[in-house]
DNA sequence: CACAAAAAATGACCAATAGTCATTAATTAG
DNA sequence: CTAATTAATGACTATTGGTCATTTTTTGTG
């Protein structure tokens, strides 16, 4: 019987509408200035049933910024290149992540402010965030890189490897963090968001290896 | 006449009482489970007076915040010591920002909140924010010593001190705010909070040397 | 096809809460 | 003491995330 299935193609597919007309809204008008009835309206669908394909607001949002994440973890994947060393791979790493939010701010900002609120507040599955956060976050592969450069004996090994690439992960998501919200106030300094994403890798490659 | 200062002073009092109010509130149960009518009820005021000392919910959490930053930064002025070099300076600055963070979690969320969030959504007075950020901003202090430790031959000097100083405050905000709001993240796979901030500090320290 | 049962969709409604404003109370000045 | 100015009040409004009884659509069956 092919009728359950083509539900549940029906009812994902209502899913990828709902957070794409959402997805539109976020990023033109931002995510606290869109409401529910916005969504409701841009996605043709009446609000009460956009509760039956999410649980709140924030489940869109999060949703959505967790296939961005997806997407930049597989863009890494696929870049890594055996032939170069650890460090040379941890870089690219770090450039995929900092292109991704070169170039659409809005998404940045979405994903950033996931990555950036106390998530407790919000309506969400926390188990399902700690799964994925375990599961789907590129953490892991700068642990592995990490470990491989410092069995290839290019990285200092003073700090132990989960540590040193909690560390990094911390800072590089910190730091495009701060330079994204506040790229303005730094412009008052002048100082451009580049240069300091910039300076960041430069500072910390100069710290990681032995 | 001395009427119009004895005003002046007790406006500036029940400013006080009502930021102090606050201040016990948003540290109790959040900021966000915080209403103004908790706030009224608190400071013993109906909820209409808090509109006339304050424009909105968010101008009391931006003064309590200021007021925060400017005890760190009279702390910071304290404790520089001139017989010292300027990168131990540095160190004592880092130090100095990261244990008032350690002592007080709501206080640490309470700040990084607004270092971390969009200010434009918020009803404030962006010109204000603007000028404490020039003028009221560790970052200054930063700059002084990271100009010190270039002159003293200690510091790379490969990149200009306006953007070193402003990469090391973005990596140090940053990453306190990240570790801070992801503790509970960053223990699932076993890294603490404090290891990071130590590892961050180490890399970045051993980055910045020439 | 007809018709009942199940599933999906609807939108009026609710609750929470930031912010307002006409009214009242307190203070000051003459 | 009285009028005028200033401060305080709290009922009210507007917004919005979320709910649920009702209606519409789809499915399974005789």
């Amino acid at each position: 019987m092919g009728i359950t299935e083509r539900k549940e193609r029906e009812r994902l597919q209502r899913r990828e509408e709902i957070m794409a007309a959402a997805e539109r809204l976020f990023f033109t008008k931002g995510i606290e200035n869109t409401t529910m009835d916005d969504v409701a309206v841009e996605a043709e669908l009446s609000k009460g049933t956009l509760y039956l394909y999410f649980k709140s607001k924030e489940e869109i949002h999060w949703e959505i910024t967790q296939r961005h994440m997806k997407k930049v973890m597989m863009d890494m994947k696929q870049l890594m290149d055996p032939s170069k060393n650890a460090v040379e791979n941890l870089l690219t790493m770090a450039r995929i992540f900092v292109d991704h939010f070169k170039e659409d701010h809005a998404e940045a900002h979405s994903i950033l402010f996931f990555q950036s609120c106390d998530l407790k507040t919000l309506n969400l599955d926390m188990d399902q965030i700690n799964q994925s956060f375990v599961n789907d976050s590129p953490i892991h592969m700068v642990t592995d890189y990490v470990k491989k450069g410092v069995e290839e004996g290019l990285l200092r090994d003073d700090i132990p490897v989960t540590a040193l690439s909690a560390t990094l992960w911390a800072q590089l998501l910190g730091v495009l963090q701060i330079v994204t919200v506040k790229k303005d106030l730094f412009e008052l300094i002048q100082v451009k968001r580049e240069d300091i994403i910039e300076s960041h890798i430069k500072l910390v490659l100069n710290g990681i290896l032995k």
